[in-house]
DNA sequence: CTTTTTTATTGACCTGGTTCATTTTCTCCC
DNA sequence: GGGAGAAAATGAACCAGGTCAATAAAAAAG
């Protein structure tokens, strides 16, 4: 593998030395997954923080009534995992699966955190992707409540520009938190203004 | 001012030295708040982050409309700031008021971006806030997409035992995300069971 | 190219939750 | 205690978005 993306990654946040970098790449593990295949099953204690090399994977969940609600979608240089599984070794709520041929850099749970504690820049690292990760994940909160469905999904066309064409539509209103039927009729029934 | 809870909270997550926690509370800011007093204010940069020693606020937002949503609630032994706002130094988008008397002990930016310097462990207690701020966020948000309104109720009861006390309805109807008038009908027509 | 399967569109009807207006109940302060 | 303002309850009309069912279009398989 080509630990390049992640090393380009992580100069964007800490700046590690030539030894830090190669322990780190030298703990890594790689793994390729094929379209269908599920790096996280619902049930099972999500072993691994993943970050994605090339490829694209929806994180679920099924609803008690069978509905499937996606949380997130991951792509090139995101991380995704189940990490409420992660961190407190219980089973994984969410189900986590390729989208597309996709190749990650796995890191295990204690492998990071022996990780930690040889590389304590890592927990800045870390700190800092998460204080993001749980703004984006609050502005979303918001816009869920304070926004109607088309906007958005005007919002999420305009934040991940990318994503629309490389995953079905039913999967997009999903994550939107509507219907399939109700984002066809958005996209047919544009906006009529006064 | 009475540096023990903070110590004792910080303590469940590292251990620090005795000259770690001196240090700590010398930089650590301390300011009482009256009922209806705005610690963060939509439009300013947000200069801090907070931890509630007593007392209980509300974050909140003005959407579009001009309606109120709130987007959380922090009592005794919680952080709360604009996040956002915090560490970007950019205009907060949220409003942070007390509902009661409060007290809270303050961190300004660049003292914590020192103190992160001089006691790295401080890195390593944010990051496992972080964890579970980030995971509990988005189990509301898939409680959000995949629960009635009258069960997003029920489960906002089950985890905040004591704030339906402290706050007036019409405050928890914006939480959940739903009118005051339809919490009350919510409570007031209890469950036809089948 | 043709068949099969997966996605997307469209229509008719339904419902959880909103809006707005009115009334009742709670607080709390003089 | 009594009165004023805030909070909660209630009723009726309404709407964003959902459900179900039936096509249509596109993609994948052969």
């Amino acid at each position: 593998m080509d630990p390049t993306p992640l090393l380009n990654y992580i100069s964007r946040y800490v700046n590690l030395s030539a030894e830090e970098e190669a322990l780190l790449v030298s703990k890594a593990g790689y793994r390729k997954y094929l379209k269908g295949q599920f790096v996280v099953q619902q049930g099972d204690i999500c072993r691994y923080e993943n970050f994605v090399l090339s490829g694209c994977l929806k994180t679920f969940y099924p609803d008690p009534e069978g509905q499937e609600h996606i949380v997130m979608f991951a792509v090139e240089n995101w991380w995704v995992t189940d990490l409420g599984s992660f961190i407190t070794r219980t089973p994984a709520r969410f189900n986590v699966q390729c989208l597309e041929n996709t190749e990650l850099v796995q890191f295990s749970y204690d492998t990071l955190e022996q990780l930690y504690l040889d590389i304590p820049k890592l927990e800045r690292l870390f700190r800092i992707i998460l204080q993001k990760a749980y703004v984006a994940s609050q502005d979303r909160l918001v816009r869920n409540f304070s926004l109607p469905a088309r906007e958005r999904y005007t919002e999420f066309r305009r934040q991940y520009p990318g994503i629309e064409q490389r995953v079905p539509q039913y999967m997009i209103a999903s994550y939107l938190g509507i219907t399939k039927e109700f984002l066809s009729r958005i996209k047919n029934r544009p906006e009529e203004e006064s």
